[in-house]
DNA sequence: TATATATTTGAACAGTTGTTCAAATATATA
DNA sequence: TATATATTTGAACAACTGTTCAAATATATA
């Protein structure tokens, strides 16, 4: 099965958006593939003809995705100028995942929330974010290290950390701060969000990254 | 079967630190009862006899170091005096949390790094996290706005909110950031780590929060 | 020591799991 | 239209799942 194949055929686009959607909910294991199957409104045995394995179709959920995230966040960062703020830094780093996330289309809230438990588990975040991810923030990192040119690599490195934990968290839409705040907070209202989170990451890196 | 009992028995530790170290590695589908019964070595029916079903097994495993840690959180709040910093504030939530992790209990790492993975999922964040730590996190909200008496309550939470994401991602030592950064950063250096997200969590808190 | 309670054992239950495959059907090609 | 390829179907496989329970054993009590 070829990808061009993949990417046409309307049933592999299914089985891929009810994967996503229960993965998102459930995790891997919390899965099964008669699940997915029952929610596409398909055959058993068509995730195995389409992707192979069931590692093998989680990891095509991952990537569908990944592969337009990146190519949004690496063209931002790289339209920005060379005298970058880190605040536009940041910003091109979080808003591409923002703008999809609060499109409307289901399945990128999915996607959201189903990254924010693969980064913060030991079993899949080396194996999948990693190797999804690294290159932009390779380069997100290297910008920054423009913007501070004192900070030593390491201040750089964790910076983009707690960045990290504090977007997928917030992206991961739980709904505890709402409970938590007594509805005051809404996870469903990631604008308002983010026009706090891009202030309170870029005063923590200039806090951790300037001498 | 009373908590008394379950405390005393070494059987139902035995149990207790296996289901800890196995769901923290594979999550709590990813992991059988027979999984369970063989790392610990007992018998089987032994989990429903101590705990019951798997799920109440599951949430004793949370709740035996949350009692703990909510009683250390709790008590360095307290002892803070009422014009505490803001830097003394988020340590004081931190900081125990650190040190039962860095103190070489296994244990404690492999609780760490289950609490990030509940922390980051739809479903468990609501019904575990809300339950466990809201009250000492309500506490930590409520010092945090003598702190900024200007602050509007949503900063607040909102703030801690970004908090939360940046410090379950650092104690679930993912090992990402060790590949990231080429082993410049090391996830295993809690302590350098700390130094580092104190001073940046406490600019973040001051740029949202002071008008 | 005799009796009552607590704990452990080993097996069984029905249901679910991922994966495979030959046969059936649909679609494209010549 | 005839032939080749792509896709779908429905069933089967062995292994694993959480839960239950009567019987066996150990421990405490009187």
């Amino acid at each position: 099965m070829k990808i061009i194949a993949i990417k046409k055929s309307v049933t592999a686009q299914k089985i891929l958006d009810s994967a996503e959607a229960l993965f998102a909910e459930s995790g891997y294991d919390g899965v099964s593939l008669r699940h997915i199957t029952r929610h596409a409104g398909v055959e058993l045995a068509l995730p195995n003809y389409y992707f192979g394995t069931k590692l093998e179709l989680f990891k095509h959920v991952i990537e569908r995705r990944s592969e337009i995230l990146n190519e949004e966040r690496m063209s931002a960062l790289t339209r920005l100028e060379n005298s970058a703020s880190i605040d536009s830094i940041i910003s091109a780093f979080t808003e591409p995942f923002l703008r999809r996330t609060i499109s409307g289309d289901i399945g990128w809230q999915n996607y959201s929330r189903l990254v924010a438990q693969i980064a913060n588990s030991a079993r899949w975040s080396r194996e999948i974010m990693s190797h999804e991810f690294d290159p932009v923030a390779l380069e997100f990192v290297r910008r920054t290290k423009i913007c501070f040119p004192s900070a030593k690599d390491q201040d750089v490195f964790w910076g983009f950390h707690f960045l990290l934990g504090a977007m997928t968290l917030t992206f991961a839409q739980t709904g505890r701060i709402d409970i938590l705040s007594k509805e005051l907070c809404k996870t469903t209202d990631l604008v308002g969000i983010h026009k706090r989170m891009v202030p309170f990451l870029s005063a923590g890196f200039s806090a951790i990254c300037e001498a």
